[in-house]
RNA sequence: UGGUAACCCCGUC
């Protein structure tokens, strides 16, 4: 089953649900049951490719199954509930789960504020900070990253900047998503010197750009026609060998 | 062996 189960999760990461779900079924003809994992794997490739309802049939089928789903199983149906808007299913789920003996852990909630937050429900995601803490939870730099990113979203960047030495002060340390998101915003309005700084401050802390942050610094100086130092920053990352895309 | 955050492109509106 652990053969099967990577095999199936090497599908999903490269998006073919199709075969996926045959090797599922080709393991039961072969006499190996999917388990609570299998199903998992499978709930979570639908819905990175989109399919919300097929990961809903996924997961109706572990029980079928006789399977009593876990955490992971859990969140991960969270996560597509939360994307098809249905909020108050994701917290039924939530219940459930806890009812189960599986009280939401931080990944759960970090599901959650981020699901509120690209719903628009910024301000709910807030207050779950305070359950987290509640349950005895540190909301850590993904959590923040979500709530930086909404504010920016929002066109708010002077309260994502607060937020993000909100974060600082608590002693976290930013990735190199939470500062690709400030570079990417601040960038993309031709705020091109918050961005530097941004850009400068990530490295003087070890935190290394990727092909994500580079795209986004040259994004933003694309907008604003400076095409020089858009190469500039183009050769830079060649010379880092960090492969434009 | 499984669950969470970022860019670009495309499609529908």
């Amino acid at each position: 089953v652990v053969t099967y189960n990577t095999l199936i999760h090497g599908l999903c990461l490269i998006g073919d649900l199709e075969e996926a779900q045959q090797l599922r079924d080709e393991m039961i003809n072969q006499g190996i049951l999917p388990d609570v994992l299998t199903y998992t794997i499978l709930v979570n490739g639908s819905c990175k490719v989109g399919n919300l309802s097929m990961a809903k049939e996924f997961f109706d089928e572990m029980l079928h199954e006789g399977l009593e789903p876990d955490r992971f199983a859990y969140t991960t149906r969270i996560v597509g509930e939360l994307r098809l808007g249905e909020t108050s299913r994701a917290f039924s789920l939530q219940e459930e789960m806890l009812a189960k003996g599986f009280p939401s852990d931080l990944i759960t909630y970090n599901v959650f504020v981020d699901g509120l937050c690209k719903l628009g429900n910024l301000e709910e995601a807030c207050e779950l900070l305070q359950n987290m803490v509640r349950d005895g939870l540190v909301p850590d730099h993904v959590t923040y990253t979500s709530i930086i990113h909404a504010h920016l979203e929002n066109g708010h960047l002077r309260k994502a900047r607060d937020i993000f030495y909100e974060m600082l002060s608590k002693g976290l340390s930013p990735s190199v998503v939470t500062y690709t998101v400030l570079i990417h915003a601040y960038a993309g309005k031709g705020r091109l010197e918050a961005a530097f700084t941004y850009f400068t401050e990530m490295q003087e802390k070890g935190v290394l750009p990727n092909v994500i942050t580079y795209n986004a610094l040259i994004n933003g100086l694309c907008k604003v026609r400076r095409m020089d130092q858009a190469y500039k920053f183009f050769y830079e990352m060649e010379e880092k060998g960090i492969y434009p895309n």
